[in-house]
DNA sequence: GAATATTGGTTGCTTTTGTAACTATCAAGC
DNA sequence: GCTTGATAGTTACAAAAGCAACCAATATTC
């Protein structure tokens, strides 16, 4: 027997974190807007990176391709995107936001600073530096 | 417009770190026992502190009381614990692992060793910590 | 250029989770 | 000691996630 406890299992850590992390934020999409945790995901993606595929979000977000849907689906249910067909390549859709599509990413995208900054706001520069590489790295969200 | 990336965004890099250091090592409790991630938390719970009513679990590990219920269900009909009575209070029981119980326990113990000493491999001890008390915090472990 | 494989996306079904209501027991107030 | 309120735990139902099969369009191969 040693002495490894739960709370020295990493996993277990970020898995409790990541819930508390979300939670807190959830109400702001969730109350306001019915809005589910990939919706956010979602809008949140096509709010940065202006209009994309359903394919390139689901790489992007490393989700998988019927969460990413439905999500879509929903989202156009509350009139947030529109699809465009693509020409070219009639299986694909291009997704664009709606007017009231990027009023609420941005009014959520201030949320999200907010809440970013109140959860980093005792650490220095270099401590986020390295708890954002630790946490990309471990994602594998390679970028590099 | 600012530049306030999806990767800048905390609970989305948590959640995305979450899920990939988890998926790893699930492996190691589903393929082999079949077991959920909660029947592997109450597990360790009682491998780790010994004998404990469902209640405790649920404080320590904050997670609710139906999801470990069901684990515990679970881990019964696998034969890994067993309920025993409580004459003081008739309410409750007191959860013990069996030997099957224990074996398992250690076995996934030395994995989960394995797996955080992978994920950790690359930092420092100072590092460690600074990690570990980020996450220990946002989870509202408090401990102190 | 017909047959096959691949890709973008959706749908249906199953498993898991979340929520609320419920049972049974115990504790407090009167 | 009877009513009211809390507490441990389960169960039933609804929401969400995961998985596999599917459709339609495009690439590839021969």
């Amino acid at each position: 027997m040693n002495n490894f406890d739960i709370e020295d299992f990493t996993p277990y850590l970020l898995n409790r974190a990541a819930e508390q992390a979300s939670l807190r934020f959830q109400a702001q999409y969730r109350d306001t807007y019915g809005m589910l945790r990939t919706e956010w995901r979602v809008l949140f993606h096509l709010g940065r990176f202006g209009e994309m595929t359903a394919r390139s979000i689901c790489d992007r977000a490393g989700t998988h391709k019927t969460k990413v849907s439905r999500a879509v689906a929903a989202l156009e249910r509350k009139r947030f995107l529109k699809r465009i067909p693509d020409d070219q390549d009639k299986r694909c859709e291009t997704l664009q936001l709606t007017r009231a599509g990027k009023t609420t990413f941005y009014k959520l995208l201030a949320e999200a600073q907010r809440h970013d900054a109140a959860l980093l706001a005792s650490y220095s520069q270099d401590e986020r530096a390295l708890l954002r590489r630790f946490l990309l790295r471990v994602a594998e969200i390679s970028r590099a």
